[in-house]
DNA sequence: CAATCATATGATTAAGTGTTCATATGTTCA
DNA sequence: TGAACATATGAACACTTAATCATATGATTG
């Protein structure tokens, strides 16, 4: 059982399968894209920006969390390019990026409600 | 700055929108669904199983990951009803639970790849 | 039934993550 | 320029989580 199991695919099947995967550095990204969809918080903040731009202080009475809370997790969300922002005198706007952040919250609530 | 912010919104436009975003219970279980996308290893085991099934053996090889991390993790994604399963004698085989899987999968490789 | 194969589970440990508090940066306005 | 406002950042701490090792379960075959 230590590597290879009499299960069903050969070696050669194997290996083939193996190079059709996409590579570790392209997987790791889209985890990475996933994983900061995957906190409560931060889809909450995501659903409140779905068809307006808000401003943090907005953001954090809307979402129920502290200011420190929402700029710290509009970073990370930032970094990771699914919501941009603009400056307007004190205050900064925060807005989804495109369109595919509303697609996948879509797919997910799809899959989630039933 | 503590609670209100004079930016943009009123206390009742703010009420009206917090009304409209998704309770809190649905944004947890959302949030939870992308957290099981959120690991590389995870997220490699889908693709593995993107159009056949697998046996946990064949997995592990082809993920390069130990028997017993492949287990653990599919359990995770069993328990998410991200992967189905079905017993053959003692091998058991794997397989997307459906396509909202491989959706959610697509719609985030494009946003990765842009 | 005993041995073997395939998979599952439990405990442990190291690494990662979100929140909070305190403070810093940057902008406006008097 | 100084005060007030809006936002950002850094450090500390509690909590979660993935990998590993050892072991257990469950199914087949001789």
């Amino acid at each position: 059982m230590d590597e290879n199991c009499s299960c069903t695919l050969t070696d050669s099947e194997i290996e083939r399968i193996k190079n059709d995967l996409p590579g570790d550095e392209e997987l790791y990204y889209l985890a990475e894209l996933f994983r900061i969809f995957g906190d409560p918080t931060r889809v909450k903040i995501l659903y409140s920006l779905f068809d307006m731009e808000l401003c943090v202080c907005d953001i954090a009475t809307l979402c129920d969390i502290s200011q420190s809370s929402a700029s710290h997790h509009l970073r990370t969300l930032r970094a990771n390019k699914l919501v941009k922002f603009r400056r307007n005198g004190k205050t900064i706007f925060y807005s989804l990026a495109d369109d595919h952040v509303r697609s996948i919250m879509g797919q997910g609530m799809e899959h989630v409600e039933e």
